[in-house]
DNA sequence: CAATAGATCATCT
DNA sequence: GATGATCTATTGC
C-alpha cells in the first residue's frame, strides 16, 4: 500500500512561559492559563494549534513538564515521504522546497488543524520521534519571525543551510 | 529585487 | 473592537 506521510523538522521557534525568568511576552501563555493557552501548560509532548490570521494553522509542540508553560513552534520541514499526497494552498506552486517551509504552509501540507490541539504526538497517528544529527551538522541560532514584543530574544532554531528553511 | 496590502476570524480586553 | 507566532499577490524602484 503506502507508507506514512513525514518529514524532517529543519527549523523551530521556542516560546517560554511566564515561569521562564526571560520576559517572552511574545508567547501566547505569556498572560497565563486561558481557554486556548490550556494545552501549553498541560503535559509535554502534545500538540498546540492555533488559527492565526483567521487562516492558517501553526503547530507547537509542548515542552515543559506539566503546569509550566513552554512550546515549540515548528516553522519549516523537510518532506522525506508522502509528498504527492501533501496539500498545497497553491496547487500550481513551483519547487517542493515552497511546500513546507512556513509555520502556516507545513500545516496544510500535513493536514494538520486545530482537530490535533491537545493531541498525544508520542503515539498515535501524528508522531514526532527524535532527529539524527549527523556529524558536521551545524544549527543556527537567531530572532524570531514575525513578532514584535520580545523580538531580540535568539529563540529561533534552523538547521544551518538546509534548503527548506523559510529564509 | 523590496515593500506593502489584503484576506479573514478566534481570542482576549 | 483590536490584534495577530502568515502567506500571496501586487505595486514600486
Amino acid at each position: 500500500m503506502h507508507g506514512a506521510t513525514s518529514g524532517r523538522i529543519v527549523e523551530t521557534e521556542a516560546y517560554l512561559g511566564p515561569q521562564s525568568g526571560l520576559e517572552d511576552r511574545a508567547a501566547h501563555s505569556w498572560r497565563g492559563v486561558t481557554p486556548r493557552t490550556r494545552v501549553i501548560f498541560g503535559a509535554p509532548g502534545h500538540a498546540y494549534v492555533y488559527l492565526i490570521y483567521g487562516m492558517y494553522e501553526c503547530l507547537n509542540v509542548v515542552a515543559e513538564p506539566e503546569g509550566i508553560a513552554g512550546c515549540v513552534l515548528i516553522r519549516a520541514v523537510e518532506p522525506v515521504a508522502g509528498i504527492a499526497r501533501m496539500r498545497l494552498r497553491r496547487p500550481t506552486a513551483s519547487g517542493i522546497e515552497k511546500l513546507a517551509n512556513g509555520p502556516g504552509k507545513l500545516t496544510l501540507a500535513l493536514g494538520i488543524t486545530r482537530r490535533h490541539n491537545g493531541a498525544d504526538l508520542t503515539s498515535g497517528p501524528l508522531t514526532i520521534h527524535p532527529p539524527e544529527r549527523p556529524e558536521g551538522l551545524r544549527i543556527g541560532v537567531s530572532p524570531r519571525i514575525g513578532i514584535k514584543p520580545s523580538a531580540d530574544l535568539p529563540l529561533r532554531f534552523f538547521i544551518e543551510g538546509n534548503r527548506f528553511v523559510s529564509r
